[in-house]
DNA sequence: AACAAACTCTTGACTCAGTCCAGAATTGGT
DNA sequence: ACCAATTCTGGACTGAGTCAAGAGTTTGTT
């Protein structure tokens, strides 16, 4: 995803065009599934300085317009991707908690209708897959 | 779940029976999917007094022994659930943030190899649907 | 019943992700 | 270039959850 694009995105939306918000995609998109820390650090390599709050706010507005997704596995801080709109899940290991993204076995859409959907109006079936990555199965 | 079975559960695997753990163990059982705050409530108005700190502290150690289970759901804080050991998931609702229980639809172990493990072991498949309850979709 | 060892609970300070606010700076349409 | 709308900064704040050390309970043994 070139900055071109990223800039075409954002237009679309409606959504002005900063610096800032070029560099936080880039880094999303260099590190799938960084925390908000871990990409503010990236984003400061990249345009010398970003306030915390500038982050946050422009993470927010990528979500919300479906630019990025957001993750939080159990136990765990965020975390941002900019996988979105394919039909993938996470592999989260129990011990380091590094995160993989991985496709299902059985189909495109897995288990999307609930045995009871209690009246829900339901719009996604998020799976995470638990167990230990093979570093920490040895360590 | 009556408090001898607690009880026994609870010398069968090593662990000293207080008045707390046995009134944290009811208190999960009357509100599936409660909160620690809300939990510690319902704590307190069965046994008079209990600290914040003994009801985490309780928690983590069934979470451990496998007597209930935690489920975090994004955006959302640690809930706590005593149905542990049948293959069942969760209905969230993305307005008002409320949970229900849900038997999946299509089998028992629903998704439970991911098509690349990356060399993981792995032992669970979480499943969470997002939707918007009846209430939060009228409103 | 009494003892000692092991375990559990209380209190209070602390951490850290994330939010709120108000003023300053930047962006984009005219 | 100008101005309204939007975005960014800096700092204070919130709230879930953790840490640590001493006091209090429980339990197995006598």
């Amino acid at each position: 995803m070139d900055d071109n694009g990223v800039e075409h995105q954002l237009r679309d939306r409606g959504l002005q065009v900063t610096a800032q918000r070029l560099a936080v995609m880039e880094a999303v998109s260099a590190h799938p599934h960084a925390t908000a820390e871990e990409l503010t650090e990236d984003v400061r390599s990249r345009i010398g300085s970003i306030s915390k709050q500038a982050v946050y706010d422009t993470l927010g507005v990528f979500v919300e317009n479906n630019l990025i997704r957001r993750i939080q596995p159990s136990g765990s801080v965020a975390r941002y991707e900019d996988r979105v709109g394919d039909n993938h899940h996470h592999l989260v290991c129990r011990g380091c908690g590094i995160v993989f993204d991985v496709d299902c076995a059985v189909g495109d859409t897995p288990c999307l209708i609930a045995d009871d959907d209690h009246g829900f109006e339901i719009d996604e079936a998020e799976v995470v897959y638990w167990g230990r990555c093979p570093t920490c199965r040895t360590g």
